[in-house]
DNA sequence: TTGAAAGCGCTAACAT
DNA sequence: ATGTTAGCGCTTTCAA
């Protein structure tokens, strides 16, 4: 089914077909309404592809993001094909599995599909695609985990305050034994969240009695670095949990050793979503606002495809606290 | 940076860049190597666009889901990404967000850039985009939500059996009070587990005091229907929840009331998770295979890509039941 | 073994 | 207003 059989069945040429498919040019509504009619019967599809070699511009886009199992990200991944559809853009999809290399090769393939822009969120500090993507001169914006380039427009909150933020508010509540725990510090977003966290700490002049503690990408890993923690040192008075996934072992770890919130301990997690509210206690959270993640990043991305030239920008929203029950002011 | 660049610098024709880029023929290795270093140097990367346009196949395949929200399809879209990536495939997702008209809207999509090949669940019995599907010759397996349709190869759960399993587990626990909960009857998945636990039900002799639910496609849709019903009857001695966002919508609408579990009700939930597990008590589900489920998936439709033309299969795997804590004899 | 050339399906410049 | 035609970058005969 090609252009040609169009054209043919409607007695017209290629190029009209061509034109009434892309509502170029003044094509005579009677011979619009055969092709269309031609285009119906045939069943008849624009291929992209050929569409795209021509014209030397795409409607496709490409993802890359770390993992799709935090919720915090397959809401992010969510809301962005929300949006490309709506403007009439494809989404390739990578997964990078928390593995650089991985984010390396599905930016390859991408950028040999030619795609319109991209929208990544690198694995960790090295961000092994940059240079790749750079070379090749695309469109792309980096979004949650940006990293310390300043070639390319990023989209994120301000980790440092939030961490900051939230420590402190544990802090106010009395708390002076507070342990964070949070992924890996290779990756720019943590290290800043930790970083805030300590600032916090220090100016409480608590720095002697708090502690942050990375234990990997999995839950697991996170899970076994705080169970050792837990067992070999005195009992925090909060667990500040600094990532979604940080929060479901920080949530194990303790459901395990039988402590009881926020009595034992206070328990304040980062990314908020809906089976924190259901737990007993629900789960205090820092919330990022990834609805406007997703509609900054993807504005500024289509903003660069559109030919905006303006000055690189770093964007950094804010989050907000959700203070529910598993937070409260230490029982000593 | 075409081929034509790589071949000038090389010193070679475009046919013999091609054909080092694609390992084939003869080519003598030391114009081999002077092209590769070319390509090297050029950071020459292959079109697919072109590659594809030229050879009529291409390597993308389209993963159409209703939704990401939800763990589960969160988790099978991961697993399919991995596979899809490993064997040197891209991935075009589309997420239908639960509307039959946008799973249509992403498969013309996808079809009309000649994808290799498509896995779609879809959005509910209407499968909206069947006909197109199958007007377009395009190899195609349907997951999760099997359709009636008998002429796509299916990859699913016996649901029938899952939730049939379920509620017999809890009517052998001793409640004769059970209240199922889930989504739509408009999806056949969701239908079948109904049936299943109302045959389960009726074999038992329960059926005058046990009840099937449906809410909807979302939490909030749900959690209502469930609270009307909750505030209405009387309390089931028993809740099974069919799917994922039923479960958490039943905890939700179970926590509000104040009823605690086992105690007072207990809670058998759908597509187990991580989440489920931190919850006191652990919440008890019937668990969907899904690393399996995406492994037949994917190795049937790339079977129908190879070529194979063996008769429609439909693979019906066997789900688990995890018994936990929130499930328990009911006290009176 | 290597190269010249046709052409995938479409778009866009140009001719009519 | 409509048609003719030259490519987009690549692969693949086919000829040298």
């Amino acid at each position: 089914m090609t252009i040609r059989h169009v054209a043919s069945a409607a007695g017209v040429s290629i190029a009209t077909v061509s034109n009434v498919l892309n509502g170029r040019s003044s094509v005579a509504p009677e011979l619009s309404a055969r092709v269309r009619r031609a285009m119906e019967e045939l069943g008849y599809q624009r291929d992209q592809v050929a569409s795209t070699l021509r014209r030397r511009q795409t409607s496709v886009v490409g993802l890359v993001l770390p993992s799709l199992m935090s919720p915090f990200l397959a809401a992010l991944a969510t809301k962005l094909e929300g949006l490309a559809h709506s403007q009439g853009y494809q989404l390739l999809l990578g997964s990078a599995d928390e593995d650089p290399d991985q984010e390396l090769s599905r930016v390859q393939a991408m950028l040999s599909w030619r795609v319109a822009g991209m929208i990544v969120a690198p694995v960790d500090y090295r961000f092994l695609s940059h240079k790749l993507i750079r070379s090749q001169g695309i469109r792309c914006v980096i979004v949650d985990r940006t990293s310390e380039v300043d070639d390319l427009d990023s989209v994120g909150v301000d980790n440092f305050e939030a961490a900051h933020t939230g420590a402190r508010r544990l802090i106010e509540a009395g708390h002076r034994r507070i342990l964070a725990v949070g992924s890996s510090r290779a990756i720019p977003n943590m290290l800043e969240r930790i970083t805030g966290f300590e600032a916090a700490v220090s100016e409480a002049g608590l720095a002697a009695n708090c502690e942050a503690l990375c234990g990997g990408g999995d839950v697991q890993a996170i899970g076994q670095a705080l169970r050792q923690r837990l067992q070999n040192g005195p009992l925090p008075s909060a667990v500040f949990a600094l990532s979604d996934v940080s929060t479901l072992a920080a949530l194990r770890e303790l459901g395990e050793l039988g402590v009881r919130m926020p009595d034992d301990v206070s328990l304040l997690g980062f990314d908020d979503h809906e089976w924190m509210q259901v737990l007993r206690p629900p789960i205090s959270a820092v919330r990022q606002p990834i609805e406007d993640l997703a509609r900054h990043a993807w504005s500024r991305m289509l903003q660069r495809i559109e030919g905006d030239v303006s000055p690189v920008s770093r964007i950094q929203l804010a989050c907000s606290l959700q203070w529910r029950g598993s937070t409260a002011a230490p029982k000593d």
